[in-house]
DNA sequence: CAAATTTATTACCAATCGTTACGATAATGA
DNA sequence: TCATTATCGTAACGATTGGTAATAAATTTG
């Protein structure tokens, strides 16, 4: 019963991921985010809640929709392979969009108000939660005797993730895809033999 | 002739830059301001110029104390010895103040408003001028026999940039020092052998 | 001491922030 | 057809944003 709305939910909220992404939590306005979506604003509130709760939706799509070359990797044969698919992986993400590059994960973790805290941590859990299912695989990895037994998962864990964000700023700064994939050679280059 | 000021502009000017570190260009109210600085709003204006001015001036106090390592690590004598120089630096810098980690060079950096454009290019030029020196650098150490002949100085720049950077985003997700640790030295085992 | 000049304080400005009443509109069920 | 129900766009809300006039206080110069 009632009127029927009159927009796509999924096609808004792709629209307003793109801003987020761009721009960040707070750096993106109602004005912009109702630019985006082609809607007014008490359509976004009503089809997605406030705004940190319509952020927190637009995260979720991300990590599902871009981000899902995460669980990929983690399904393939080696440590290195995991490690490799996820650097070039990122680099694509991070550069294939002109408009909004780097990742949507990291672009609003830096720095904000008071009132924007809830989201930081929101997004420093999320950068958590991946952090511990790489350093789950690569403690298999080490257990199947892919990694040597010196090798630290944690600390690999770690390093990926701070290539990974690290490519991102970078991203953010205007780099180009080639520079940001010599980069990830290099790190490649320490990573341990089994 | 006249008044004299009643406040120490060097003092205020280390307090707005902790703000700004702390919260980014966006995220620093005045409010935040003034309180931090201890001063009112209109001594801000007169001492500094408007928000944008303030925070190329904080910025530069911040490259002179804070990022003072980096001409230091030039100075060393083999390219490994100015990257390790570098990182462990940067480590100490992100991780010293638990008020305010991270760097502000790049807290800001990533995320804003159309508004705060001008501020992130800023950011970004910073960025990209320590970039160079330090290729400038490699450079001199791959003419010097400091590094091989195969080595990529501009390569190896970005490559201790990204790295510097992914850390000051883990220290603001809230990595220890240990921890950041044992990624530089990962991330040193990938460092060319002359 | 008086004039001149600079700073400090208070109060205010227009614009924008996120959020929401409200009445008009459209689709349903009786 | 008519009442009901949900969504629509408009327009406004109070709070806060960065930025200033206006005035009071303080110090130097003549």
């Amino acid at each position: 019963m009632g009127r029927h709305r009159e927009f796509d939910v999924d096609q808004a909220l792709d629209a307003v991921m793109c801003v987020f992404w761009q721009k960040g939590y707070e750096g993106a306005s109602y004005t912009d985010l109702t630019r985006a979506a082609g809607v007014e604003r008490p359509a976004l509130y009503s089809a997605f809640g406030n705004k940190e709760e319509m952020f927190r939706k637009a995260l979720a799509r991300y990590y599902e929709r871009h981000l899902d070359y995460i669980p990929a990797a983690l399904d393939l044969k080696t440590a290195r392979e995991v490690a490799r698919h996820i650097l070039f992986s990122a680099i694509d993400l991070n550069t294939r969009h002109p408009d909004h590059t780097g990742c949507l994960g990291i672009n609003g973790l830096l720095a904000g108000s008071d009132e924007a805290e809830p989201v930081r941590r929101m997004l420093i859990e999320a950068r958590a939660a991946g952090e511990a299912q790489l350093a789950a695989r690569f403690e298999r990895a080490k257990a199947e005797g892919d990694l040597p037994p010196t090798a630290r998962p944690e600390v690999l864990a770690a390093f990926l993730l701070t290539m990974l964000h690290g490519m991102a700023v970078q991203a953010k700064a205007g780099f180009s895809r080639e520079k940001l994939e010599a980069i990830a050679d290099l790190a490649l280059a320490a990573w341990p033999e089994a």
